[in-house]
DNA sequence: CATGAATGAGTCTTCATTCAT
DNA sequence: CATGAATGAAGACTCATTCAT
């Protein structure tokens, strides 16, 4: 009951920073060690030690190991979607549709572990839904979507498609593509394999004799 | 099932059993307690209550937890294969393709605990390659590929179609249709989910201008 | 209460304040925490965060937890004595052992955390004797004891009544009484439960034909 | 994920104990380092050293800590009421108070550190009442306030005595009575202090002039 | 004087795996 | 063969207290 400790011995000399900068250190660490160990292996005291500091001070920034993973996937998101690219400035269904493939593709290429993270943990979770981290997924694949969608009301695509089921072809195929890759097995090409799934999404989509033909 | 029996209840009676016999009997049981509780709380014990059984006795036949749940993904698949279903009655690509969608969505739908277990767990070891486990998933996917390779051979799909992109596409939309259902979030409607990926593949893939319309 | 506000809140202002007036604020503050979540989750944080004030701030006032509790429950005891009701001019041994009794129960009524503390706690303590929160006590239960000596000296009580054991009949009582409500248990009613007791030690300590009949 | 776990190295030599005689075993050692560092300081690990089994073994008999210390303080209460004294022999009200009395008082003389967890512990825990633990209690004080009933039906005790009062001030006397020896600051005389209480108790209530007097 | 970031020693708890009987 | 008691290595999480700034 009585709660009095007794003081500290010797101690490492101690490097103070700014909540904001710990903060980011941490997702940081988390993020490294997510990358080099998989997130089977993570341990918080990994993620302390990366940063030189105590496990401690990483529960007085996140309240469990499971809300670190979940803010290092949403920082990445929040990246993700900052770097917006510049799709804005690519004409043509076709075009586009391999600009934003090839985007996503390019992300997954970046960082497997934490796809891969995301993938099986993340996305097996029962509250999935309601977390912001689906809604941050949402707004990547939404990117996509539109793209179809856009197509559609071109015109390009047939108007009876159903955008939702295309958005999950595309992803679908992006991830059968990139599994190999993301078990460590091996790389993959990203722009070859963004001209493959455009191709075949193109090509099953497009109206009319005027379908363009690809490599 | 995780409720730690206290150690003070009744010795249970032995029963002797032919080897042969036990060790399904123990795939059955670990089958089981994975589709009731998820691999992540599957423990050793629960298994072992499971067929009236020591944990020790578990062990004589499986050396490890992970090897016990890899002989039960792969006593599911090869079921899978046995069952190996009527296709070779049913005429026409579209119908075809349906089948083999339809066929794969009913395996999801009636396991969908092994089939999580598959897609995280067992998919991200990074040996998964060489494992007979990916051998029998080819083979079953290798039914949708099949299908898909007489329709190019056939001439209804255009002869310069990637089959294996292709069915990557199948299976990757096949997957993302389902991800809600396997994590618990409510059900899904076999037929017209099986419904819609057909059609979107086949009209995007089928030649000429005679394409089916449909549903 | 025990939020742990993330660090990245904004700094709050200094505010500079006389000593004496800060250590009150966070004798202050501690037992209003200690009321509010009991002291065995109480944290040295939450008190700081009452006064808006620095952990840090608060060990320059208080070396350690446990004494700051302490000095919590003197504060309540001098309090209390502080207070020290209109027992003068009671006249009658029955009033005077209701009033002081009454006295009692309303005091333990209205601090039920510090109570609790004191009676788990502080009372557990093996230098319980030896603290300045000890003799507070002793002139506490004293007001009584001194009621029950009037008694006997006046002979209204049997001369050979042993005071000590006869107040710590009274506050044994007392202790019982009021555990539930303790608990949380719910409430008590000060005056019935005072009545009862009063009644009780009365009867069975007054001499001669003359005892008063009570309700 | 993967959830293979290396071998043991060397150990020390494994004794195996029937399930029942370890239960008591460690609700033994439980109890005894209870007794010795007093439940503030009471670890797991101290517990399991003390039977030379690992901690692991204790918690498969005792889900938690707590749990654990309940079973330990039933079992003492079990054990209480099993040598339920010869109170049937004794006659006379006086001297059948005194009997229980008595008993109670050499209960808490024999197990301080027990009395003490219970007392601060268990009896402030706020589900305190719906446990099997208060039901034993009951048990025990019943066996007093049976001893004050039979009083008031021979008419030895006034017969508008509310006895669960009544039994309150004798369990409350006896805990202020004992707290000092509780808190380990010195030994309290059982016999004398059964007398002292009983004395006064007995003279507060017997009716009539044929009042026992009392040494 | 004030701050609050940083520490790190505990504790509890879990469970795959082993091996004496 | 069977048993299930026993192990022990992890790992998550808490919070009183310190001290650089």
């Amino acid at each position: 009951m009585s709660t009095v400790r007794s003081p500290r011995m010797a101690r490492r000399p101690v490097t103070r920073l700014p909540p904001e900068r710990r903060h980011d250190e941490i997702l940081a660490a988390a993020r490294a060690v997510l990358r080099e160990v998989g997130y089977e292996r993570l341990k918080m005291t990994d993620v302390a030690e990366r940063c030189r500091i105590s496990e401690g001070l990483v529960y007085r920034y996140f309240p469990t190991k499971d809300d670190l993973l979940e803010r290092v996937c949403e920082a990445w998101f929040d990246e993700i979607l900052e770097v917006e690219p510049g799709i804005a400035e690519v004409k043509g269904t076709y075009e586009r549709l391999h600009y934003v493939v090839r985007w996503s593709l390019s992300v997954v290429r970046a960082e497997p572990a934490l796809t891969r993270y995301i993938l099986t943990v993340m996305r097996a979770r029962t509250d999935f839904r309601s977390r912001r981290l689906f809604e941050l997924n949402r707004r990547i694949t939404g990117v996509v979507a539109s793209v179809l969608q856009e197509a559609v009301d071109a015109g390009d695509f047939g108007a009876d498609i159903d955008v939702r089921l295309l958005r999950d072809l595309v992803f679908g195929a992006l991830e059968h593509q990139t599994w190999a890759y993301l078990r460590g097995e091996g790389d993959f090409d990203v722009d070859e394999t963004a001209r493959g799934i455009t191709t075949v999404i193109y090509r099953g989509m497009a109206t009319g004799p005027a379908r363009r033909s690809c490599s």
